[in-house]
DNA sequence: TTGGTATATCGGAAAAAGTCGATATACCTT
DNA sequence: AAGGTATATCGACTTTTTCCGATATACCAA
C-alpha cells in the first residue's frame, strides 16, 4: 500500500466526488443496460457527471485504479469501474496507527 | 475538517516523515533543553533532519498545522510542534465510513 | 471490412506545489 | 538599545499536476 500514492490520489476535488458517486450508484447515476451496479459504473456516466472531458476522466479513474482505490471490469466496449472498499479499510487502519 | 486539505498536506514524503519523527521524538531527536518533548519539537531540530532548508520546513509546517494535523506551542525564541492525534484518529474514521 | 461507439493515451498550455535564498519579525541577552 | 538566535514570510525559479483537444485502440454491428 503505497501510501503516497493513495494521498496524491485523493488530493483531487473531482476524484474525491467519483469516488463518493460509487459509494452509492444507484443514487448518483441513471440505470445501466448492460451491467448492473455490482460490477461498477462505466467511464461514460462518470465523465457526464463530472462534466470533465472524456481524457481527464479516464486519466482520474487510472489515477485512482492506480493507487488501489477502485477497480475496473472491461465488458464488451465498456469498462466499469467500482470502488475497492477493502483499500478504505485498510487506509483507515494505516491513518490511525502507521501514520 | 477539510479534507481536500489534510490529503494535500499528506501528499509529500518529507511532510509524512515529519509526521513519523513526531510520533516518537524520543527516538528522532536529540534531547531539548528549553522544553521537553510534550510540547513539541523545534523546528530547528526537525529542519536538521529533514534536510531541506529552514524556510521550506517552516512552510511545510505550516501545512501540516493548517491541516489540522499538528499543533504549535511557541516557548521563547522557538516554536514547538507536535502532533493532533485526534485528527488522525478522525480522519481514520472518516476514510472508513465518508469517503 | 467498414463504420460507430467507448475508452485510453499522447502532447501541450496553464495552474499549483516544491524549494531555495534573502529578508522580516520576534524574542532573548547583555 | 544592540546584537544574536529562531522562525516566518516573500519573491523567484523549477517541477508537478490539472485539464484540454487530438489521436489511437478496442470492441461491436451490419
Amino acid at each position: 500500500m503505497k501510501q503516497l500514492e493513495i494521498f496524491k490520489a485523493l488530493s483531487n476535488k473531482t476524484r474525491l466526488e467519483i469516488l463518493q458517486w460509487l459509494k452509492d450508484p444507484e443514487a448518483s447515476f441513471p440505470a445501466q443496460i448492460h451491467a448492473g451496479f455490482e460490477v461498477g459504473v462505466c467511464v461514460g456516466e462518470i465523465q457526464k457527471k463530472a462534466g470533465l472531458t472524456q481524457s481527464t476522466v479516464s486519466e482520474y479513474l487510472s489515477i485512482l485504479q492506480r493507487a488501489g482505490l477502485v477497480e475496473s471490469t472491461r465488458v464488451g466496449q465498456w469498462t466499469y469501474y467500482k470502488r475497492n472498499e477493502a483499500a478504505f479499510e485498510e487506509l483507515g487502519k494505516i491513518i490511525q496507527s502507521d501514520i
